[in-house]
RNA sequence: GGCGCCAUAGCCAAGUGGUAAGGCAAGGGUCUGCAAAACCCUCAUUCCCCGGUUCGAAUCCGGGUGGCGCCUCCA
């Protein structure tokens, strides 16, 4: 039985559609990737691993796909930043590129095929500002050129904006007057900019400078996807003015339909506000890392749909770890089962492959995350029924079914990207990270442990629970198994107000 | 001012015309010397409010209320 066929929310069309490649079995996808001027935070990860899980789920659908995600590595804000630290600006790009990948390796997250960068793409960028220039959309102004959105008759129609609406919205932008004089409408924006003293630049047919902000996506989809492909994804932010400034350049220039299918995802919020460099209320994706597991991170942000907002909290995240411990418990226990044994040939208890099912169906319809996590959670809660309280006697279809299921984690998870570590190894390195956090003494847990064992080893029990209770106090629990106690740190969730 | 999104249990969250997934928390149980883990059971006659359409609505329409976003750099 094979999967639903898949369908997609698009922006354009503000509704699902069926996912329909130009080319059957492959698919061409540009994510708009960071502004390299600082570091990235949990907003901008949410973004990059719901793209991160789609790309997964499609190529896990058999699709061949080309995953294009570029890096603005020119711009603004890169020059500001830039003269703040002293830096070369190219210098400074560079640097946070480097950081974006450390970042990133935290969070699993996936090599896209090709990651352009705006510096060396220079030519193509000229390339398609002259045939704007040629096509007759764009006019150079005292060294700058400007689009002009006017001779654009589709403009809007993706973040469903009118032109004349759009007019009275831009009388106050910054640096207004000069801006005006060399603009012909005020809508119009920026291809080139020509360099003030001090910028860098690159030469132009118009002037020494740099592309406008949304020339360079235009430049490199074209460039690595050709001049019409299957998906584009970002941020909700970037519908306007780039998503639509992207369409209006490429389309003017090629005459044909840029993508097939926008996509974007929402918000991270934190305390109800939208998380955003610009109003300061961030956290640094390597700041929320080095206190949490970077999987507990993409399963919290899987937890909701991708077009939802999310909020945060320190409790979400400390919950989502808490979750996440019960699936490497759970598959620790399993690997121990059917590790090394052969259970041989024949039938499987109930129908292992619902869960699955259950998963291809929440995800074909838009990426349900939530959905899809509902489907692995049932798949968990068979496996550890079997482990625990068999339903039934035969131990080879017990042993059978246990094998089947465990393939089947296996292969949601490298959709979801969780689950890659080894449970026990996982599980260690989420104790020894809350030992430091609560300031344990692991050789007093083992001192207690050790005096405990001798008690019940004499049938002392009361001073057994005294002991138990003398590590609970310390956040420690006592698990005893028939190979001797073990013990984990008590995620103690302080209660929120 | 213009455009748009959202509102489901104590909390997180699916569901978008056919009678409320899943998770956390809580309570009870099985297991255990006691625990822990796991499993089982319980936990929204009801989906922000008021009207309407319909045999039937959380789901569609109209009107409120509340929260958020875009219109200016932002994932």
């Amino acid at each position: 039985m094979s999967p639903p066929a898949i369908r997609v929310f698009n922006t354009l069309a503000q509704q699902k559609v069926p996912l329909a490649p130009i080319v059957p079995g492959k698919l061409g996808i540009y994510v708009c990737g960071p502004t390299v001027y600082s570091f990235i935070h949990l907003g901008n990860a949410r973004t990059f691993t719901s793209f991160d899980v789609i790309v997964r789920y499609l190529r896990s659908r058999g699709f061949e796909v080309r995953y294009v995600r570029n890096f603005t590595d020119v711009d603004d804000k890169i020059i500001k930043a830039a003269q703040e630290t002293g830096e070369a600006p190219q210098a400074l790009a560079d640097r946070f590129i480097a950081e974006f990948q450390k970042d990133v390796a935290g969070l699993h997250l996936i090599e896209p095929d090709v990651s352009p960068k705006v510096s060396t793409h220079l030519p193509e960028i000229i390339a398609i500002i002259q045939k704007l220039i040629a096509n007759g959309v764009a006019y150079e102004s005292n060294g700058d050129v400007y689009f002009q959105v006017s001779k654009f008759q589709g403009y809007g129609k993706l973040s469903r904006k009118k032109l004349d609406e759009l007019e009275s919205g831009t009388r106050e932008l910054a640096g207004g007057d000069t801006l005006k004089e060399l603009k012909r409408e005020p809508y119009d924006f920026a291809l080139w900019k020509a360099a003030k003293p001090g910028e860098p630049s690159w030469p132009s047919p118009w002037s020494a400078g740099r592309p406008g902000w949304h020339i360079e996506c235009s430049a490199m989809s074209s460039k690595y996807l050709g001049e019409t492909f299957d998906l584009h994804g970002g941020g909700l932010d970037l519908i306007f003015p780039h998503h639509e400034n992207e369409i209006a350049q490429s389309e003017a220039a090629s005459g044909k339909t840029l993508c097939h299918c926008w996509m974007h995802g929402n918000f991270l919020d934190l305390e109800g506000a939208k998380m955003s460099k610009s109003l300061g209320n961030v956290v640094r994706l390597r700041d929320a890392l080095a206190k949490l597991d970077g999987e507990a991170l993409r399963y919290f942000f899987l937890s909701t749909h991708y077009r939802q907002q999310l909020s945060f909290s320190d409790k979400m995240l400390a919950d989502a770890e808490t979750r996440l411990s019960y699936f490497y418990e759970t598959l620790k226990k399993t690997d121990e089962r059917v590790a090394g044994k052969d259970f041989g040939q024949g039938p499987v208890h109930g129908e292992p492959e619902r869960f699955e099912r259950e998963f291809h169906e929440q995800m074909s319809d838009d990426f349900n995350f939530s959905g899809a996590l509902a489907a692995l959670s049932g798949l968990f809660n068979e496996v550890n029924l079997l482990c625990d309280k068999p339903p039934v006697k035969d131990k080879a279809v017990v042993g059978r079914t246990l094998v089947a299921l465990r393939a089947a984690v296996g292969r949601l998870a490298s959709v979801l990207g969780l689950f890659q570590d080894e449970p026990a190894a996982w599980l260690l390195r989420r104790r020894e990270r809350l030992v430091v956090a609560r300031g344990i003494d692991t050789a007093k847990v083992d001192a207690l442990i050790a005096q405990r064992q001798a008690a019940r080893a004499a049938k002392d029990f009361a001073e057994a629970d005294r002991l138990r209770g003398e590590l609970k106090a310390m956040n420690v629990e006592l698990m005893d198994t028939p190979a001797g106690a073990t013990w984990k740190v008590i995620p103690t969730l302080q209660a929120e107000d």
